[in-house]
DNA sequence: TCTTCTCCATACGATACCGTATGGAACACG
DNA sequence: CGTGTTCCATACGGTATCGTATGGAGAAGA
């Protein structure tokens, strides 16, 4: 009954989530390396022994952490690609913006994070295979909504969750404006230069 | 007159060098948070008095190891790029293929470990940034020299850069011979849809 | 009230690492 | 031989962190 209408003073047991929530936003900030155990409980105003109550150790934490970075990516890939008929082509451009790292940039750094993890750690790979395949499978199914060949569907999924990641790896210096061109004119591609524009594309407007 | 005719219970002094080298090779395997001058001393058989002695401290030697960095990747990045005119697309192809982590493992776990660090080091940031524009610039000018359009040069390279170290940070679970095909579709898409097989193919093969 | 369970604080030993201080071995050179 | 230079070993103080052991406060029940 007591809820949060305590003192400041006051405040409530932590419970697991808690911990990976806090965990969560300190490998944003820090990467992998940086989750410690002292920092954690310093940043939740509480001590190891709050800690070793909750897990067992160490890895403990970083097994739940992935599970529940797995959960929350298959989650929001699902709905994220969840098209109305006739609106994939939207629906995929929709896709590669919200995965921007400027319109997600916690979120791309907490991909990007778990991924560097996953080169040495192999629970982690695991863990970043399931959910690249899912999100495959997810573009995927949207670009055979568009009436492309298995393989073709494949490919351009392919490609565009390269690319999404990849450019979220770049540090371009360049203007806002001429940048958001620039990734539009390649979202388009990516997502469908045939149904873009009607023709070809292939002749550069040559200035 | 002594260079390496002693028995080989004697080893060569050390240079910054030989810690730079080895300091590339412990961030591949253990990232960069895993750069420990004590590891480094014992890969090297020597004590922390010898790095002390080549480097005033630890971010003395990451600095070092930035701009051994950086200027590696550029003399490549020329290297992989000079074309023989006509030669420009299967140079981009060549580029794909050489920068593939099946193919350079090693140059990836670096580089991933690199712009993982970037993400939170200013320095490592402008490093990378630095070598991200000559690398555009590069596959930039073949697209160019292919006869498109500035911006569609800029837009081409750019998602050819985005997608080769995207694809770096994916795990996908796939046949060997079926990701080879796969990889080959798209390399041949970026580098050209329009003069790969002389026609559209927007219209699937449909099996 | 007494007990039990939950949740956390404290204290501890152990390890790894940073950077400094200082000495020493090997070699070059005059 | 004496001296300086190069390169490294050793020892030290200090910090951060891991995991454990143990005690304690507070709520919940009996």
């Amino acid at each position: 009954m007591n809820d949060l209408n305590q003192p400041p003073t006051e405040r409530a047991p932590l419970d697991r989530s808690a911990w990976i929530e806090a965990a969560i936003d300190l490998i944003a900030t820090e990467g992998v390396a940086g989750l410690r155990i002292e920092t954690l409980a310093r940043k939740l105003r509480v001590t190891k022994g709050s800690f070793y109550w909750h897990f067992r150790d160490r890895r403990a934490l970083q097994r739940a952490l992935l599970e529940h970075w797995r959960e929350g990516r298959i989650r929001d890939i699902h709905k994220q690609t969840r098209a109305r008929a006739g609106q994939e082509a939207e629906q995929l451009r929709h896709v590669i913006d919200v995965y921007s790292a400027s319109r997600n940039r916690k979120g791309i750094l907490i991909e990007l994070a778990i991924r560097e993890w996953a080169q040495r750690d192999p629970e982690a790979a695991q863990v970043v295979a399931e959910v690249d395949a899912i999100r495959l499978a997810c573009a995927r199914d949207l670009f055979l909504a568009l009436g492309l060949s298995e393989e073709e569907a494949t490919a351009r999924a392919t490609l565009l969750y390269a690319y999404v990641f990849g450019f979220s790896l770049m540090h371009a210096e360049r203007m806002p404006q001429e940048m958001e061109r620039l990734k539009t004119r390649i979202a388009g591609w990516i997502t469908g230069p045939a149904a873009e524009n009607g023709k070809r594309d292939d002749h550069p407007p040559s200035a």
